[in-house]
DNA sequence: AAGTTATTCTATAGCTCGATAGATGGAATT
DNA sequence: AATTCCATCTATCGAGCTATAGAATAACTT
């Protein structure tokens, strides 16, 4: 083989090599105090590294919260088309799009909450990009309600926008108090689940108990 | 009487005329924009005034958010605790907290979309004050829900802590969407108490079709 | 060890923004 | 007409922030 010592327009291999590690504490920053209320500064003073020393990682401010915003959908896209797409039951799957729409709080909680919180200050390039991959998930449960509408496992005549609207909405404030509050994601998830698909209310005097 | 002239501390009568006014506009940049990435000459355009004027209006950009924070709040607090005393059933008095909660929406938009969003970069002292208000309506909706769990009328087992947090990100996130979407503030509360009270689910082949 | 590349540092330019001071003009009061 | 008060204006200070330029050090390769 020909590979004499290494592809020459690749030798350094790995540069930047810390670059998640500065994004992460971007992400933590703004979570913490918002776009602009968050100084590059404070980003630093997270790393023990200069002001300065960050824009050997990041050309702008602004790129390092686009960068932050990716991080926060990508996948959320993804694996909610991957749950629609099977052949379970329309409340089967809203169950797994509600526990898959929480479940990034874990391990990218302050990802997540920059993402819904302050994209609206991405230039607008950026702004639109992003705001492709939210219309689409909003959209997977819009068609999973229609679903189950069509199939008779949810009420006739409910508006499928207003009803994503109000789930995504549920969800997503998770991020500002799930940290607060003592539980986990699970729970969460099946509280949320159980609510919105069998409500609040007891059924009047006729569980199904069996069949007697 | 010797009130010869007029009360001489008050002769004027009624001064910073256009009070309310500036504080309409602060409340709109600052939705716009966020507390931070809005500049007191943003505010200042929306008035058609010089930048320096606003000071004789508002001592500081800190001091014209508090005031529509206040805005904000003032009235969620007391119109729900009015609901809450009153003698109807737990499943009617939630629909009523929700319908209350949606309203300012209409006439207050932006102050309360300033208050969800921007009162953590209130200094310490009047965040605290403003946080009092926040905690004593969720206190409202989980006593609520407790009553209703009591009486017999919401299933036993649920969370009223959870149900609460859900039900107010649910809430809350319409006012981000609800210039946007086109429906009125009455469809999305009984399509919002529906769900939560009755959920999305048909009735397992079991609704009370008067019995057969 | 020498050379090269990767990473961080110092220093500072260039803005923008919040806030203050004091002047100006108009309206109301006497 | 003279006086007082309200509202807005002009001008500017000083601080804080993003971003750039180029030097200095650390790490790695040969």
């Amino acid at each position: 083989m020909t590979v004499a010592t290494l592809p020459p327009s690749r030798r350094g291999a790995s540069q930047r090599r810390r670059a998640p590690e500065i994004i992460e504490a971007a992400a933590l920053v703004f979570a913490q105090r918002g776009f602009h209320g968050a100084t590059t500064q404070d980003i630093a003073d997270v790393l023990g590294i200069r002001q300065a020393s960050l824009y050997y990682y990041v050309s702008s401010k602004e790129a390092a919260l686009e960068l932050v915003c990716l991080r926060g959908v990508e996948g959320f896209f993804e694996a909610g088309k991957a749950i629609a797409a099977r052949p379970d039951p329309a409340r089967e799957k809203l169950s797994l799009l509600i526990i898959s729409h929480l479940s990034p709080m874990l391990d990218r909680g302050n990802f997540v909450k920059v993402f819904l919180n302050e994209r609206q200050h991405l230039p607008a390039e950026s702004r639109r990009r992003i705001g492709r991959w939210s219309r689409g998930l909003e959209r997977i449960f819009e068609q999973v309600i229609d679903e189950g509408v069509a199939a008779g496992e949810f009420r006739a005549g409910l508006d499928a926008r207003l009803v994503t609207l109000a789930v995504l909405g549920m969800c997503n404030a998770a991020s500002s108090w799930y940290l607060k509050e003592n539980k986990g994601v699970p729970a969460i998830a099946a509280e949320f689940s159980r609510l919105v698909i069998d409500g609040m209310a007891t059924r009047p005097a006729k569980r199904p108990p069996k069949r007697r």
